[in-house]
RNA sequence: GGGCGGAUAGCUCAGUGGUUAGAGCGCCUGCCUUACAAGCAGGAGGUCAUAGGUUCAAUUCCUAUUCCGCCCA
């Protein structure tokens, strides 16, 4: 049955050969207990794999995979997201080379390209994502626009419509010119640009006096409708009432008192902008009186129309905006309004999708509000129903609840789900529905129109977590009893308030049930220059580059040894390599194992031997499990990774392999066969290839059916560890240790084969045989005679006379030794002769010291003996 | 402006109220020892950002400062 592994580890063949099988239409849920879920973060159809992703999907498939042998139905939910203004965007572009402009063609021609589109490059995100190894079912994914899914969109709307959260309004809101449609606060990008404060007279109507107003953006002085001053200002209170007359425009306003004039910015008088300023919008709320003036258009063009008209801008009709700044300052210099030019630095925000500047822009849009809706997420946060990893992210979830904005949710283009309202042209009847209407429900006209605006993309992804069980079929009652609330969310943490805090809020509201227990939310990996990772930046890693190079174990498992926590980091390398040694280092090791089936050893030892190392190496495997254990249900993938990383190179490897070539394979067979099937399991949701590779080459089994548990159990009642037998090996691992430097600089300096030396196991309970494996193991031999010279290893049972060689080197290192050990013992006794010490310490504490102090000076006066003598 | 996180070896990062603070990479020395040179054995390298405080004891807890990063407005 079992098969030997090829002499070099080729993670291509590996991969290729399994790449079907975990991510395979037979992959479907089981609809048994216990039930693990989790559902992906839906990357957009757009998108080709990350950085992001590949973490994001690695811990994933991760928890997925370690459940299945844990015994779980552990079922992953994948899809894809449309993403409304990114994918637009993307079939924009790609029309402008074929030479069409968006405004050639029809909304319906266009929202044809755009589903040609998807169809045909919808889904290379998700092939991508199989190269990483994920276990899932590809032809069951979802997709935020499929039949199922926009079912699920409308009904969530229209219950939300009908329940009054729904209302349609006339406000600023952030508006990109390039996209044309309006953005939600969490789109917009917000960076510190470098700019001009430009100070402009504004003259009184009624005298030759004037005020100074500092603005950023002396364009939108054509649009202003009022002048504010803090009531609280002294320089200014008195002007409130009077009025001025804007400048190059001539209109007459008021100027107002408003406590929300910033009294230290600029002069401390401030012009009102209501239409293109989101504070001055706010004023303008309160002072209603004072009108509100648009003078852009869409594009942010200035665009004059007849409720606006104003012929003191005719000459600027058309001009975009920032064209249009030049202009309006250029003429105010010339009509002496300009008083001076200062730099600037200002907060400015940009489009996420194309980085345009943001224009806050007065139009109807629709919006959820969202403090009701918000109320019992809030609780159910606070009382950590959801958990968050790391917790901090608890408290900013919180108050993100606590100080919510009402949500817009329309957006101005083609692409995504179209807001299911209806208009009826006769009557002004507006309704709500799931199905399309052609007809007024009120009165029967047939002049009916749906609104044009589609759904902000992160509405329809908010009920991602149920609408991918077929929400509201009745078959998700049928999911949901397994596979709702779902286990584990993982994300990055720029979508947490996007996407996350959303979903619980929909979740809440129409299932009254969270929709996940855990949100991980993991680092984001910087470039090695600790800037973001961007494909316009050129800082971008591909992973499927890295996966080609180093095999996707190794970048799955490099991945999770470089972020531990949510820590940002910058990506390193070394680390996959690390991961890649690792995997090749483990191959070897079972092919070696497998190697020596065949090969008789010469001079075996015994098997009480051959059962102390066993016991020793499961006493270390144990442990190794039972914290593995915690730190998967913690989340805790570094330490998993490492402490299997630790295992297998550092004490099977290093240790056990090398003891083992001194047994005859008939004697570690078994212990050989059970640790490598324990290792390979727990080792299989890092690095799935390989281990599955190895398991069937083994043991002729699918890793993946296997269970761990009653495996655990198994092997726990056959292999009783007897702690105290352990630690004489320990003890012996120690030793070597302690006493290869010196036979390292005694060999190096004599150009010998051997040290000679003489052992004395102060622990009659130490097999014999073991002092052969010492010589072995140190390069050493018997057959020193022993005057005063030895030394004497730290914490072992052993004692090693050692020959001395009387070189000057031997001297300085024993000198180094001693001065280091009363180093140790004179800060030991400085605290041992401290009163408060010995009053207040831990009573465990102090007698650690003592016995070490006692140790120590053991040691001290036996080297300092010998190098008196020496 | 408000909030959060970080500063530990040359680099990328772990970790800890208590004895000698770790890993990988890099560097130095010696090894192709029949599984692995993507390897083996050994070594050098750290006032744990700075200044105070709490404590018998601080790199670890607290406060302030500096620098870096992120989020929100």
């Amino acid at each position: 049955m079992e098969k030997l592994l090829e002499k070099v580890y080729d993670y291509k063949e590996i991969e290729n050969s399994l790449i079907q099988r975990f991510y395979s239409e037979d992959i479907l849920p089981k609809f048994s207990f216990p039930a693990f879920s989790i559902v992906i973060p839906p990357p957009n159809v757009t998108g080709s794999l990350h950085m992001g992703h590949a973490l994001n999907s690695t811990i994933q498939d991760f928890l997925i995979r370690y459940k299945l042998l844990k015994g779980y139905d552990s079922v992953w939910f994948i899809g894809t997201d449309h993403a409304g203004i990114a994918t637009q965007t993307v079939v924009e572009k790609n029309l402008l080379r074929q030479g069409i402009k968006r405004s050639d063609i029809s909304k319906q021609e266009f929202l044809q390209k755009v589903w040609e589109w998807k169809n045909e490059y919808g889904n290379i995100i998700l092939e991508q994502f199989k190269r990483l190894g994920l276990y899932a079912n590809i032809s069951n994914s979802r997709f935020t626009m499929d039949k199922y899914y926009s079912v699920a969109v409308r009904k969530a709307f229209v219950e939300l419509y009908n329940k009054g959260y729904v209302y349609k309004g006339k406000r600023v809101v952030n508006w990109c010119p390039r996209c044309l449609t309006s953005l939600s606060d969490l789109e917009v990008i917000h960076k510190t640009t470098k700019t001009k404060l430009y100070f402009v007279k504004y003259r009184f109507w009624d005298d030759d006096g004037y005020l100074v107003i500092a603005t950023t953006r002396p364009e939108t002085i054509l649009a202003d409708t009022a002048v504010a001053v803090n009531p609280n200002d002294e320089r200014y209170s008195k002007y409130i009432g009077k009025r001025v007359l804007v400048p190059l425009v001539n209109r007459d306003v008021p100027i107002i008192a408003s406590e929300d004039v910033d009294i230290e910015f600029g002069t401390g008088v401030l012009k009102i902008t209501p239409a293109h300023d989101f504070n001055d919008y706010k004023i303008y709320q309160k002072n209603k009186n004072i009108g509100i003036v648009n003078i852009f258009n869409t594009k942010a063009e200035l665009t004059l129309n007849e409720i606006e008209f104003n012929e003191n801008l005719l000459k600027y009709n058309g001009l975009e905006r920032f064209k249009l700044r030049e202009n309006v300052v250029n003429d105010l210099e010339k009509f002496g309004l300009l008083e001076k030019v200062e730099d600037y630095s200002s907060n400015i925000g940009y489009c996420y999708r194309c980085d345009t500047i943001i224009e806050p822009y007065y139009s109807d849009q629709w919006f959820i509000s969202m403090k009701e809706l918000v109320k019992k997420p809030l609780e159910l946060v606070e009382q950590e129903k959801i958990k968050f990893y790391p917790q901090s992210f608890k408290k900013v979830v919180i108050d993100w609840y606590n100080n919510i904005e009402d949500w817009c949710v329309s957006r101005q283009i083609v692409w995504g789900h179209r807001i299911p309202v209806f208009n009826c042209r006769a009557c002004h009847n507006v309704w709500a529905s799931e199905e399309d209407e052609n007809r007024c429900l009120k009165c029967g006209s047939k002049d009916v129109f749906q609104e044009e605006d589609v759904l902000d993309t992160w509405f329809s992804s908010a009920l991602w977590p149920f609408a991918v069980m077929y929400w509201p079929y009745s078959d998700f009652e049928k999911y949901r009893k397994c596979y709702y609330p779902t286990d584990v969310l993982t994300t990055a943490r720029e979508i947490v308030f996007l996407w996350v805090s959303r979903m619980i809020v929909m979740s809440v509201f129409f299932l009254d049930e969270i929709p996940f227990k855990d949100v991980i939310i993991h680092a984001v990996i910087l470039a090695p220059s600790g800037k973001r990772m961007s494909k316009s930046l050129g800082t971008g890693i591909d992973p499927l580059e890295l996966i080609d190079k180093y095999g996707a174990d190794a970048v799955r498992m490099g991945l999770i040894i470089q972020t531990a926590e949510s820590q940002d980091v910058k990506f390193s390398i070394e680390k996959i390599e690390m991961a890649r040694n690792f995997i090749n280092k483990l191959w070897n090791a079972v092919r070696y194992l497998q190697l020596k089936k065949e090969k008789k050893v010469q001079n075996e030892f015994g098997d009480e031997l051959v059962s102390l190392i066993n016991n020793w190496l499961f006493d270390n495997l144990f442990d190794l499990t039972d914290n593995l254990d915690i730190f998967a249900k913690e989340y805790r993938f570094f330490d998993y990774s490492m402490s299997l990383y630790h295992f297998v190179w550092n004490v099977l490897c290093d240790w056990y392999i090398e003891y083992s070539k001194f047994f005859d394979y008939v004697q570690i067979e078994d212990a050989v066969n059970t640790v490598l099937r324990v290792v390979l399991l727990y080792l299989h949701p890092i690095a799935p290839f390989v281990t599955s590779y190895i398991y069937e080459r083994m043991f002729g089994e699918d890793i993946i059916k296997q269970d761990v548990i009653k495996f655990m159990n198994y092997i726990k009642n056959k292999f009783v560890v007897d702690r105290t037998r352990s630690q004489y090996v320990q003890d012996f691992v120690d030793s070597v240790k302690e006493i290869r430097p010196f036979v390292n600089e005694i060999l190096q300096l004599t150009f010998q084969d051997t040290v000679k030396i003489k052992i004395d196991f102060k622990n009659a309970e130490f097999p014999k045989d073991f002092e052969e494996l010492f010589y072995s193991f140190t390069k050493t031999s018997r057959g020193y005679e022993p005057k005063s010279f030895m030394v004497k290893t730290k914490l072992g049972n052993i004692i090693i006379y050692i020959d001395e060689k009387s070189s000057d080197k031997y001297k300085e290192l024993l000198s180094r030794k001693v001065a280091e050990l009363k180093n140790n013992t004179q800060k030991i006794e400085k605290l041992l002769s401290n009163r408060d010490f010995i009053d207040k310490a831990d009573k465990n504490v102090i007698k650690n010291y003592m016995e070490n102090s006692k140790k120590l000076k053991e040691m001290i006066e036996i080297n300092e003996r010998i190098l008196k003598e020496l």
